[in-house]
DNA sequence: ATCCACATGTAAGGCGTTACATGATTGG
DNA sequence: CCAATCATGTAACGCCTTACATGTGGAT
């Protein structure tokens, strides 16, 4: 059978009810894109494969003179979902450039490492800040709160105070140098 | 020029002193390994690409009869890693499946919730116990400690924290069934 | 008219892993 | 002698993104 994981965000996502691909892209960017993004190439030519496994069914809806192929999951499919969903959980994976920058500046220049952290402190706050943006329109559409939502947020917001933390534990004479005078350290 | 961020992995290790594909690659594994991976089907075709573009240079020094490429940052290679250095970060990609799941489970089955919980939990403590240990190799060798090590620590056990924090949270009659019988639900 | 949202798809290419292939050296 | 470690590499393949290609419908 051989269903990639991003195959089983489609079928986590058409267990909620029938989806085109267009909703299931809109759905993911503003749900699992946080641990699990999905692009239309991705999206459109893996709803075909599930299909062809039997996994999804799929019915042409036009809407108006528009095109349309929503996406049903189907008794096997979500077999497979329940089956896959038993299974412990294999991919860990991060890619972080701020992180990795910081690690090869650390011990060299302390002017730089505080210049990344304070990077990477921006950006966990920018991204917690786009997170309960998102939480709070879920608020306003009456629905219920989303634990992995939750997740994202207090775990950015842990990063930001980290980095925060950080650098205040920088030696405070380079911390105060750096500040003044970023290029000279 | 056109480096991709893995080939700035190894200019920025290159930059420590010369070093073989081998050692880099026993480098990567236990520092940069947890925010940016790197196999040796990537490590040695990427310093061949270095070579041609003069970031490093190489030089066989065999030991006994086997052969060794070692590498050497280029003054050219210095200034593209400083150059890298000033961009900013772009790359934050993450791929959890524990998450995934939780999210899937979500608002479905309190027990699944639960037991993704405890799953997501003990994955994060592992990793924490992991970097502690490689955290005490490091004091044994009397090396400086590691800043991205301490947050590689800190945020796993903040994970595993958030884990048992969110599993307490769960409606606690759900929880006891759960705990009691976890396949009724 | 023009722009945005809706809607579907393909092609090229980048990035990365796994598995394979090879062989020397060292320690038990 | 055997296993582990040192050491280098390639080939096949999987996964994913970006860019391109196309077209409708509604709002301004």
């Amino acid at each position: 059978m051989d269903v990639g994981a991003t195959g089983y965000v489609l079928l986590g996502i058409l267990k909620w009810g029938p989806r085109t691909g267009y909703e299931i892209k809109q759905l993911v960017d503003r749900s699992t894109r946080f641990f699990w993004a999905a692009s239309y190439g991705q999206i459109y030519p893996e709803l075909k494969r599930l299909e062809r496994q039997g996994l999804v069914s799929s019915e042409s809806e036009p809407r108006g003179g528009r095109n349309r192929n929503v996406y049903t999951l189907t008794r096997k499919g979500r077999d497979e979902l329940r089956a896959w969903m038993q299974r412990p959980p294999q991919i860990f994976e991060t890619r972080n450039e701020a992180l990795l920058k910081l690690f090869l500046a650390a011990g060299e220049r302390p002017d730089e490492v505080w210049r990344h952290l304070a990077e990477m402190g921006r950006h966990a706050e920018e991204l917690a800040a786009r997170l309960r943006e998102i939480e709070g329109e879920i608020a306003a559409e009456g629905r219920d709160p989303q634990l992995c939502l939750r997740y994202g947020i207090e775990m950015n917001e842990w990063i930001a105070k980290w980095c925060e933390r950080a650098a205040d534990d920088l030696d405070p004479e380079t911390e105060r140098t750096a500040a003044t005078a970023p290029r000279r350290g």
